[in-house]
Order: structure tokens, then C-alpha cells, then sequence
DNA sequence: ATAAGGGTTCCACCTGCTGGAAGGTCAATA
DNA sequence: TATTGACCTTCCAGCAGGTGGAACCCTTAT
């Protein structure tokens, strides 16, 4: 399989693949003419890989991720500590966002977004030039 | 006022500062001996910055709202504008990562997570191989 | 013969900093 | 006065995770 077949199966740009491989997550063999050629193997990888980065894991999480998939012998508990402390990222990160987004929705409401240069949005980011 | 100080007073670490005059966000004074010599404003607009960073505007935003802060003829309108296209961003990445969360606990859920190799973690992020 | 549509490499760029090396400056102390 | 230590300076490199483009090769059809 060449690449752009990989990519329409995968999902994932040519770029993207052939960047996969230059950080060692696929090694696809190579055709007498240079292509890449992609064995069953490396497209189910990538597959893989598509749907572990769509759930936001890291590139390093995806090689630990591969290598525990490639163990048969592996322990769950090593994949489910990957996915917790995953996890634990993604609240984290949904809690900063509400947070601001909160923040700054409480501004928009206040702003009048008309012609008038009035603006508690801007007053609110500069604060300390207030007190001034 | 020297970095140090700009830099404690701002919340900013010293080489984001640097960084923020790199990219020509605040033009401060030079001493004679070299130093940068901040002005009540720059200190002024880089405690803007870090309060419109911390709420997530990106660095063109930021370049956007100092221009209108500092143009006291501005309609908030267009303040009003930059907020409410980053307040969707933020609500967009919020729904990105509740559904990301959502798909993700469930399979931790799913996951024993003990010494045995079933891992229905992994399982799914291969889907395609199980149809192998 | 040539044009279209694959593929290849390499290098630069994106965001928003951060770290480190190598050096200049300044105030205080031994 | 020498020297320490805490400042400051510039410049260069790197992080994640790709993306864009240039310049070129390969294959197939017309």
C-alpha cells in the first residue's frame, strides 16, 4: 500500500504519516522505486494511532501506548494508568477553560458592543491602569 | 524600572517580556548601560498582557485589544467582537474535550486495570484489528 | 512527448514561550 | 581594590505536533 492509500484508510495527511515515521512510531518498508509500502501491519498502526491521538494523547503516550499493544503479555493496569493520568490532564484542562470561559463570558454580557468606546472588557484587562 | 522588577510586578517571567518586545508588543526605553528601561505604561500594558493571556487570547488577539485599549476611540463593538469569536473558541474546545472525557472514561471504566493482558483500552483504540 | 497525479527529500514555519551559554554591569562586602 | 553575587544583555536551540512549499522522481494515459 502506498501512502496516500494509507492516508484515505487512516485518516490521517500523508504528512502526518511520513512524520509518524520520522519519530520511529511506524517503520513501513520501501518499494524498489522508494515508495513507502505500507504492510497490513503499519496501516493498523496508524489507525491506532489516529483514534489514541483524537482522544488528545500524547505522541509519547502513543509510543508507550503501541508498545503495551504489541505485548500480549502486558498487564491492563500499565494501559490504564496511561488513560487515568490522561484523563486527569483532560479535567484539568476543562476546568481551566470553564474557568476562563466564565471569566470572559461575565465580561461579554457587560459590554455593550456598540459604537461607543465605553468597554468593560477593556477596562477589566487593564486593572492596574485604572487605579491611575 | 528594570526587567526584574517588570517581571514581578507583571506576573510574567523575565524572558516572556523579552520575547514580548521581540515580537513588538512593548517598545521599552534603553538605559545607558544597555538595560531595558520600562515606562509606567509598558508595565501597564504587559499587566494587560498577562491578563488577557491568562484568559486565553492568543498572542494576535492581544496585539488586537492593546491597539484598541490604546485608541480611545474604539467602538467596544469591536472589543466586544474579539471576545465573543474567542469565547466560542473556548466553547469549542471545552465540547472537544467533554466528548474526548466522556469516551475515555468509559473505557477506563471498562479497563480491570490488574496483572491479566485484557485490556479493553487497547482494544478499542485497534477496533480495526480486531476485525482481523 | 507530455501532462497529470502519484511519490520522494529537505528545509522553514507555526504558537508561545523556555533553557542555556557567554558575557557585561552594578552594589556590597572582605 | 578585588571579588563575589545578583542583575542584565544577546543569541541560539528546542519543546509539541505537525504543516507548507520547493524541487525533484516515477508511473500511466493520452
Amino acid at each position: 500500500m502506498n501512502i496516500g492509500d494509507v492516508a484515505s484508510f487512516s485518516g490521517l495527511p500523508a504528512k502526518t504519516i511520513r512524520y509518524y515515521e520520522d519519530i520511529g512510531l511506524v517503520q513501513p518498508l520501501r518499494s524498489a522505486n522508494g515508495y513507502r509500502s505500507f504492510r497490513q501491519s503499519d496501516v493498523h498502526k496508524l489507525a491506532f494511532l489516529s483514534r489514541a491521538r483524537a482522544l488528545g494523547f500524547t505522541i509519547e503516550d502513543c509510543r508507550s501506548l503501541l508498545k503495551l499493544y504489541a505485548d500480549t503479555e502486558r498487564a491492563s493496569s500499565e494501559v490504564k494508568q496511561i488513560a487515568t493520568e490522561h484523563l486527569a490532564r483532560i479535567d484539568q484542562k476543562i476546568a481551566e477553560l470553564t474557568e476562563m470561559r466564565a471569566t470572559l463570558a461575565h465580561l461579554v454580557d457587560a459590554c455593550a458592543g456598540d459604537h461607543r468606546p465605553d468597554c468593560p472588557i477593556l477596562a477589566d484587562l487593564a486593572m492596574m491602569q485604572e487605579a491611575n
